[in-house]
RNA sequence: CGGGGCGUAGCGCAGCCUGGUAGCGCAUCUGUUUUGGGAACAGAGGGUCGCAAGUUCGAAUCUUGCCGCCCCGACCA
């Protein structure tokens, strides 16, 4: 992509309402515009990251056998009232009406949607288990919006949906949204710590909130430190195999939320030099609540003794825009972002330093072409900016490499390499370059 | 919803108390000179001062109402 024809309006001014890193560089870099309190549009380059993001998250979902669908926005007020949540819910659900007085209301959530959508097509045992899910933009009337898309109300989630025949196949769903989050995270660079939460009335040990440490969070935690180092499950994980034994190793060490902290389990549990007390954001949600859904909505299945039985729901959330916020908290500087590969709008800013002169126009154009065509994803700066203004542009949105063309390298035919995690530069010839830059690329690629 | 604050050019702000021709920095445009880490000079454009009503000869400024946004608390991906 050539600058000049991308649409990238950076600010060089912190605009005053932005109160976390995130929000401020996010608004700074170009990546979003507030539209009103706790929505915003997604500008090109914050859009490419929000679908990258998401689709790691696909991907892992359907690595884990879970099947992706699209639900409406839009409900209607009818389906709300079969649960009895249509009255429960509150304010924070936005209500609006159609030309004919039809009540209607903007999704905050979809258990009673695919609730519907499950019992109109399921009718035996033999159909279990099913693992459904959607990623689509959710609205929350939230009583105070803040920190920018961490906490909008306009947001988009992935909500996944498990339908089983009894509670022990419950927790074996359960289990395979629990392995698909540690791994759908760790893709974007993020520890994220599964923690016990609420269950509300339900009771059981089948809700874990998937907490990213960091300063700003909304949330005080609680956990031991050697969550930080275990192994995220591999890429070829068996998910029809039993999970139990990865799920017993994250949870047999302490994690709690305030909400659930137990200082005095938490002190004699946890070794006094492990124990973490910090703040995080929460990205995940898994959540088994049982027959709160089928049995007042009748969503049963005949079992194999012929008699009907109420299916037994989990739901498991990510918040893909809320995980923008988060990947920035973990990965920025003082001088902009610092994306991981897998998410970055672009692995690679390509920085003509003297756009209109010959030698240098080529050599950029030349590479550029390279590498687009090696599927590596370029933002050719050939403006005619300067190239402090350049420099500081690129570092804004915090490419994970960039390449440094002007004539004066150009003189000893070399240009420089810049990786921007680490500020290591190298400086190389065209050739070498182009292939340097694959391998970083490729490398930051690879883990999947 | 309770408490606090703000709304003046794309962004950041001053002006308001004490009413009288709307300003500054950055950005934008034109020209010249510049070009390896946010350039210099000269010139230019851009504002129903959030909206409405009131007071007044006269309102960005005073009064009232409304709208919007931000911050602190209880909710959530």
């Amino acid at each position: 992509m050539r600058l000049s024809q991308f649409y990238l309006p950076v600010l060089k001014e912190t605009p005053a309402e932005a109160q976390i890193a995130s929000h401020r560089l996010m608004l700074r870099a170009g990546m979003v515009r507030q539209q009103g309190a706790g929505i915003y549009a997604w500008l090109p380059l914050g859009f490419r990251v929000l679908k990258k993001i998401e689709q790691i998250v696909r991907e892992e979902q359907n690595r884990a056998g879970a099947v992706e669908l699209l639900m409406p926005t839009i409900q209607q007020a009818e389906l709300w009232r079969e649960s009895g949540r249509y009255d429960a819910y509150g304010k924070e659900m936005l209500r609006i009406t159609d030309r004919s007085d039809r009540e209607m209301l903007f999704g905050p959530t979809n258990e009673e949607m695919i609730t519907e959508i499950f019992r109109a097509g399921v009718r035996s045992y033999k159909d279990l288990p099913k693992l459904l899910y959607h990623i689509q933009w959710k609205f929350r009337d939230e009583i105070r919006p803040r920190f920018g898309v961490m906490r909008g109300r306009e947001f988009l989630m992935k909500d996944t949906y498990s339908f089983d025949i009894d509670e022990e196949a419950a927790r074996k769903s359960y289990n395979r949204m629990f392995a698909a989050y540690l791994r759908t995270f760790a893709r974007m660079g993020l520890t994220a710590i599964p923690m016990r939460a609420d269950t509300g009335p339900i009771g059981g040990d089948l809700s874990h909130e998937f907490i990213v440490l960091a300063d700003t969070g909304e949330s005080a935690v609680f956990c031991d430190r050697q969550l930080l180092d275990l192994p995220t499950p591999s890429a070829d994980t068996d998910f029809e195999s039993d999970l139990q034994p990865v799920i017993d190793q994250f949870t047999s060490f302490y994690a709690a939320t305030d909400e659930m902290h137990d200082s005095a389990e938490f002190t004699t549990r946890v070794e006094e030099g492990n124990q973490i007390s910090a703040r995080g954001i929460e990205v995940g949600h898994i959540f088994f609540f049982g027959e709160k859904y089928s049995e007042p909505m009748k969503a049963v299945v005949t079992g194999p003794d012929g008699k009907d039985r109420k299916v037994q729901m989990g739901s498991y959330g990510i918040g893909v825009s809320r995980l923008m916020g988060a990947v920035i908290e973990a990965f920025h500087d003082d001088d902009g972002c610092k994306w991981p590969m897998s998410v970055a709008p672009f692995h690679v800013g390509l920085v003509n330093l003297k756009s209109g002169d010959e030698k240098t126009d080529d050599a950029c154009g030349r590479l550029y072409r390279e590498l687009e065509s090696a599927g590596v994803e370029v933002l050719y700066d050939e403006t005619a900016a300067r190239p402090g203004e350049k420099f500081a542009r690129m570092d804004l949105i915090g490419l994970p490499v960039q390449v440094v063309v002007g004539p004066r390298g150009l003189g000893d035919g070399v240009v420089e390499v810049k990786v921007r995690e680490s500020g290591e530069r190298e400086n190389l010839s065209l050739e070498a370059a182009a292939e340097r830059v694959k391998s970083i690329v490729s490398e930051g690629l690879s883990y999947s």
